[in-house]
DNA sequence: TACTTTAGTGCAATCGATTACAATTCAACA
DNA sequence: TGTTGAATTGTAATCGATTGCACTAAAGTA
């Protein structure tokens, strides 16, 4: 109704006395046209200000030139930078990006992909909640022959791409940066380990111990989330033992800044008594006093290359589904929590190539 | 040309040998279909797994339950969680959000008005970059009856709603604690005081001073941008005078961190000597060691708010257009930054109604 | 029995742009 | 002057769903 305003094709042809298809071709600039109306349609547009309605084309084409991502929470740093590094990447390709929560919840999940699907975007990005176990709705996407990029969190799916980062080496970085360091005992905060981040970050951690010869202590392996909270406590009950860790790998930034806190509690200096080493790299590690040392997840990277992964997809041979598996290295960011010889500036020391 | 195998209307037609209207009409529960036929219809449909056409049904019905917003930068706590905020309010009315990064760019700005509303996007929310001075884009927006909605930094233009925070309350607020807690010297870190929002944070700070009988100092005016070096140069220069200020209100929380920073180089005790309090409070203020004291602007509110104003428009009469301002209160966390008696946790201490 | 309702469906236009195929124009050439 | 072919332009179908209007058949009324 209130619409009618708009100005389409069908107005410039009437205006000049031409059909449809013509001021189509002619805005298109198809060759079949002659210069001449070419130009008059151009110069007829511009002065009625002719929108091309995205909306019709995008139903005669099946293209809408939109994706959607997927997150659990859009408002967490970590899936934010991705998100800007997919817009970033995808924007000048003229896509626009649709975003979705999932709150961790599969249920949510699942509609979102459905009403994605429903209003047929071109792609879609998504990092799995943690309740996910189900791939039905994974399924549905590869039905409907849309691309779809898993980044950071993934499920094995065939026909499904990913982007993450290499968590074990992650892991192992960390670890190996705390027993050059000269610890011996070291503890890991894992997060949960159904996921296979969290898991591969505790695998790293095992692998570094093992190849320096360092015993694995059980008790030193503590489940936490990324709740201040937990690595508090975390440290609260390793401390009430006669032998504590003189260095602590956590799966999560927040866990080693409730550690850390906890710690100055206890009096325990850091880094000569204990060394930490966060993961996620989140802004506040920088700013603190003390900064944090932590594992940088390249998240912009990671939605770049996550976008870059798509467009390959879209625009190569769609018969052939192809398969693309790309991981990125991780970056140990080594800060005062951590560093002994106290001289360094937080730049990346260590990438593993 | 790979879409060939979506079900439409026109299959279940075929399926049933009726026509496609009543197809359509049926799963629309229209009245005027019996109930066997809808019966038989919704069967059908759920037996081809059907699934309706958004695009279709968007250039029919001229919307299409998408939403773009527009803000300088995603990847920024505070509009990540006002995305969070229209994101988690239009999602149960069945709306999409596109966002676009204007990266403070007017031209991008406006070229990312231009691809929404191509896209017939039914609304747009946005807050405007700092190189915005031109209002061609936005009357674009008002041209073609698309509701338009600012938060956070407005352009005042006759027929747009607005969501902000009072910016000036937040600033009088800010520099009344610190008057409280018996600063008498207060300097001030400004924003771009083109920007509506530093220039009113910056006059409810000299209302305050005003109001308890403080002297303004011009030279403790500083501009500062939100960025932590600037803050820490602003006090290296303050403290090279021989009197220096007891209280920083800076506009931004990482001018109030670069100022602390360089405040510890100095050997000044905070809040003993110095009290100081931020604007935004970011995440990282209140995980910091000494925790600063901030304003927070209730971002995931604001969005929520920015949303209930798009729906009143949608869903009203759409011939009047409706002009809504709303302006949310700040709340103060008082933290140790400024914080003399030091048994506060950080919770909202001041809130003025 | 003849006529009026009314419930239930179908026809065809519409939203705006694209495009295969047909039709027209016009210059070049025999 | 008639023919051919290239250059332009027009016609109409298509994408998928909705909806005003017309139509059929069954039920109700006189």
């Amino acid at each position: 109704m209130s619409k009618k305003d708009s100005v389409t094709i069908y107005d410039i042809s009437k205006e000049l006395n031409i059909s449809a298809a013509t001021v189509s071709r002619a805005l298109n600039n198809n060759p079949k046209i002659s210069v001449k109306t070419r130009e008059l349609v151009m110069k007829t547009a511009k002065k009625l200000n002719y929108k091309q309605n995205k909306l019709a084309l995008a139903l005669k084409s099946g293209r809408t030139n939109t994706v959607g991502v997927i997150v659990p929470y859009i408002n967490r740093n970590f899936f934010s930078a991705v998100i800007d590094g997919i817009e970033n990447e995808l924007s000048p390709h003229g896509y626009h990006v649709i975003i979705c929560q999932s709150h961790e919840n599969v249920e949510l999940e699942a509609n979102h992909v459905t009403t994605l699907l429903n209003t047929k975007v071109d792609g879609i990005f998504m990092s799995v909640s943690k309740s996910t176990e189900d791939h039905d709705h994974f399924q549905k996407v590869l039905n409907e022959k849309v691309p779809l990029v898993f980044f950071d969190r993934k499920k094995d799916i065939q026909g499904v791409s990913s982007v993450t980062i290499d968590d074990f080496k992650g892991g192992y970085l960390a670890t190996e940066h705390l027993i050059k360091q000269g610890a011996t005992r070291i503890a890991h905060f894992s997060g949960n380990l159904n996921l296979e981040i969290y898991r591969k970050r505790h695998d790293g951690y095992i692998k570094a111990l093992k190849d320096y010869g360092l015993p694995v202590n059980e008790k030193w392996i503590v489940h936490t989330n990324s709740k201040i909270e937990t690595g508090a406590s975390a440290v609260s009950e390793l401390w009430q033992e006669k032998t504590v860790p003189d260095a602590i790998f956590s799966a999560s930034d927040y866990a080693a800044l409730g550690a850390i806190q906890e710690l100055k509690k206890l009096n325990v200096s850091i880094p000569d008594e204990v060394s930490i080493v966060g993961f996620s790299n989140e802004p506040f590690t920088k700013f603190m006093e003390l900064p944090i040392s932590s594992v940088d997840q390249t998240p912009v990277l990671m939605g770049q290359i996550a976008a870059q992964v798509f467009l390959e997809q879209i625009n190569g041979n769609q018969s052939l589904s192809i398969e693309k598996k790309v991981v990125l290295a991780p970056e140990l960011y080594i800060r005062k929590s951590s560093n002994k010889e106290k001289n360094l500036k937080g730049k990346p020391l260590a990438s593993m190539e």
